[in-house]
RNA sequence: GCGCCUGUAGCUCAGUGGAUCAGAGCAUCUGACUUCGGAUCAGAGGGUCGGGGGUUCGAGUCCCUCCAGGCGCGCCA
């Protein structure tokens, strides 16, 4: 805060729009300092030198309230001391005014951004890769409502297509007895799940075996079209089967990113799309503008598509159109197509809506709404102003051009509003693969991509599990563990930038030392541990003294700059400033906390420090970090733990 | 063929609109526990920031090019 106060400043004097700072290399220059005269130098063409000292004599007519001292090193560095003793007094004070609410601002308010992830299909276990989906997306959620934004969390659920009518194909017809096709008592069918293992894992393994069973049976596999056209008719025992199954694993997909604290506003039904009839009402649309177009003649004779690229390109497989096929020749709409229709209900722009019901309260108190073709109708979910896709890299360009049919059609705001969210995807090392029992394809890569269809991957319960064993002998409870594991996990997912491709490693992502959320949660719950033993929970006033150690300083500098950090991460859609900030910020505190005065020659534990000034003006520091990492923990979706 | 992403220490990764940025953790080695929580701390070694060129007073960061790896470009979803 005191830094945009100067730059701000700048600002002013220079006439400039950016004013950066840094940190000098000797501390004798002073606690930050700007290289913006540099820049200057080339458009005011003079001497950085001359501009700096004539800034330098602005600012300090100006009288910034934090600064001690502006002086300037050659080239043309402007370096500023800072005030401590008053900072410090400033800082803990807005810390503990503000409490749960410092680090949040209000630069988005008044604007909706609706923000979709996870997105899994709802017919195996999730496995890791869904895992870091859901934690960057929940992440943004919270980052974004932080900064002021009204914010509404969507769960995109595909139920109507072929990974779940697969499963539906396997529970029908893989095993005796099998489904006769017409009956509507499905409790024969139901009654193949043994429940010696959860829905979602014995799915898994079912969606595997029908999957290799395929290769060979082709009977079964023309079961798989059969089963799909029902599903899509509705109003028939299958579908009503299909519902229920994707129903089912829906509420262990919430079991389990509710252990990592990510929730919803609402969840919005592939199914539901039909039954509204959204694809007609985008259908005329793109018609009526003339974005779509029916095709007589060439590769794609007999279907509605919409004219990309330039025409006829090669490729590693051959000769064939860019164009993008929305209807397909037998009359069918394409994923894509259907998602053109769907993008524009989230802005509002369709002229559809979903009917809604209420799926139940969450574990944070907030409630989940679902559609439902038996709803009621609301005006207040989607209409947003911003849509948010939280989707996996490899789906850019299909992403592109549903966003390019929205600005064709000619909602060019809405075009330009809608972010694709790209994260690069979770592999499997050759040897993790191996491990799971995975005949490894591609010895030469060394990675292995997950595949539902081998049932190839790491389940998501599974991580936290492991995790939560490997921490369990060494908390205190047995919540505590699994708020651990859940912190352990998030904080892995957190801290690698999206752009990224995880190749998993079971040590790395398990690991509780060094750079991980357990060291976070282990300075928060110490800092709360003296507290307790402090046997402080009001501060009054508090006196800072005339020397601020350094150690001091460097802990409230850090302090200071979270609400920067949070609006970075709301910038760059990212929750990797926010967690790299929670191991920065936890170790400025360990250095504090282990060697609050490096000039005395030896140091007083915090609660028995005799002086009642120092002893209160020290724990104040401990509760304004406890509060700041607190919030920034919060922020990453992680509970701050008060003891392990 | 075209497009996108990635390349920083042995390994996993940070690195803000160019500067004072060669960083952290893990691993390795040496030290520190009757003290507020040792899942910690102090210290050491370890780098041509994939190669080359360019712009600039200054490039890990911007531009060009090459190399390596990954992904995408379906009448699949």
């Amino acid at each position: 805060m005191i830094q945009e106060q100067v730059g701000r400043t700048i600002r002013r004097i220079l006439g400039t729009n950016e004013v950066t700072f840094n940190i000098p290399p000797k501390r004798e220059f002073g606690d930050f300092s700007t290289a913006v005269c540099l820049a200057q130098a080339r458009v005011q063409k003079r001497p950085p030198l001359e501009i700096a000292q004539e800034l330098a004599q602005e600012l300090l007519k100006s009288k910034l309230p934090f600064i001690r001292e502006v002086t300037v090193t050659p080239p043309g560095y402007v370096n500023f001391k800072i005030d401590h003793p008053k900072y410090v007094r400033s800082v803990i004070e807005r810390v503990r005014r503000l409490g749960p609410q410092y680090g949040r601002t209000n630069v988005g308010r008044g604007r909706k951004v609706l923000v979709e992830h996870t997105n899994v299909n709802p017919n195996k276990a999730m496995h890791i890769g869904h895992l870091r989906n859901a934690v960057i997306g929940d992440s943004i959620v919270r980052i974004l409502d932080r900064l002021g934004y009204t914010v509404e969390a969507a769960n995109y659920i595909d139920d109507t297509g072929v990974q779940v009518a697969d499963v539906v194909v396997g529970m029908l017809y893989l095993d005796e007895p099998r489904y006769n096709g017409k009956s509507e008592d499905m409790s024969d069918i139901w009654a193949k799940y043994d429940g010696k293992q959860p829905f979602d894992y014995w799915c898994w393994d079912l969606y595997a075996r029908v999957s290799q069973e395929y290769e060979t049976n082709e009977p079964l596999k023309a079961k798989r079209a059969e089963v799909l056209h029902l599903i899509e008719k509705r109003d028939n025992p299958v579908a009503k089967f299909a519902k229920e199954l994707a129903t089912r694993i829906v509420k262990a997909h919430l079991a389990t990113v509710g252990r990592l604290n990510v929730y919803y506003d609402l969840l919005n039904w592939e199914s539901d799309i039909y039954e509204r009839g959204f694809w007609n009402a985008a259908f005329e649309l793109l018609k009526q503008r003339g974005v779509i177009e029916f095709e007589t003649e060439g590769p794609n004779a007999g279907c509605w598509v919409v004219r990309f690229g330039r025409g006829l390109v090669h490729t590693d497989e051959g000769i064939r159109s860019e164009d993008k096929i929305l209807v397909r020749s037998n009359g069918t709409v394409t994923y894509t197509g259907k998602d053109i229709a769907y993008q524009m209900w989230k802005f509002g722009v369709l002229g559809r809506d979903f009917l809604y019901k209420l799926w139940g309260v969450q574990p944070n108190g907030k409630e989940l709404w679902t559609t439902a073709p038996d709803g009621i109708e609301s005006d207040r979910f989607g209409r947003a102003d911003k849509v948010i896709n939280v989707i996996d890299v490899r789906q850019s360009y299909t992403q592109q051009v549903v966003y390019d049919c929205l600005r064709r059609i000619g909602f060019v705001k809405e075009a330009r509003n809608s972010i694709h969210l790209d994260y690069e995807v979770v592999v499997l090392s050759s040897a993790a693969a191996a491990e799971l029992g995975a005949e490894v394809e591609d010895e030469g890569s060394g990675i292995q991509a997950m595949s539902g269809r081998k049932g190839l991957g790491v389940k998501g319960d599974d991580l936290i599990n492991t995790m939560v064993n490997r921490v369990r002998d060494n908390v205190r409870s047995p919540e505590s563990a699994e708020v651990l594991a859940a912190a352990a996990i998030r904080y892995f997912m957190s801290r690698i930038s999206t752009g990224k491709m995880i190749v998993f490693d079971f040590d790395e992502a398990l690991r509780t030392t060094g750079d991980t959320g357990v060291y976070c949660q282990y300075a928060h719950a110490r800092a709360c541990s003296i507290l307790r033993k402090a046997g402080i929970t009001q501060f009054g006033k508090v006196q800072v003294p005339e020397n601020v150690t350094l150690p001091e300083q460097n802990l409230v500098k850090k302090i200071a700059e979270f609400p920067s950090v949070m609006r970075k991460a709301g910038r760059e859609l990212s929750p990797t400033p926010l967690a790299r900030y929670a191991f920065e910020l936890a170790t400025t505190f360990t250095d504090y906390y282990e060697r609050p005065n490096p000039e005395a020659s030896e140091q007083v534990p915090f609660i028995k420090i005799e002086d009642p000034v120092l002893r209160t003006y020290r724990l104040a520091l401990v509760d304004t970090f406890r509060q700041c990492m607190a919030n920034c923990l919060d922020a990453l979706g992680i509970a701050p733990l008060e003891e392990i």
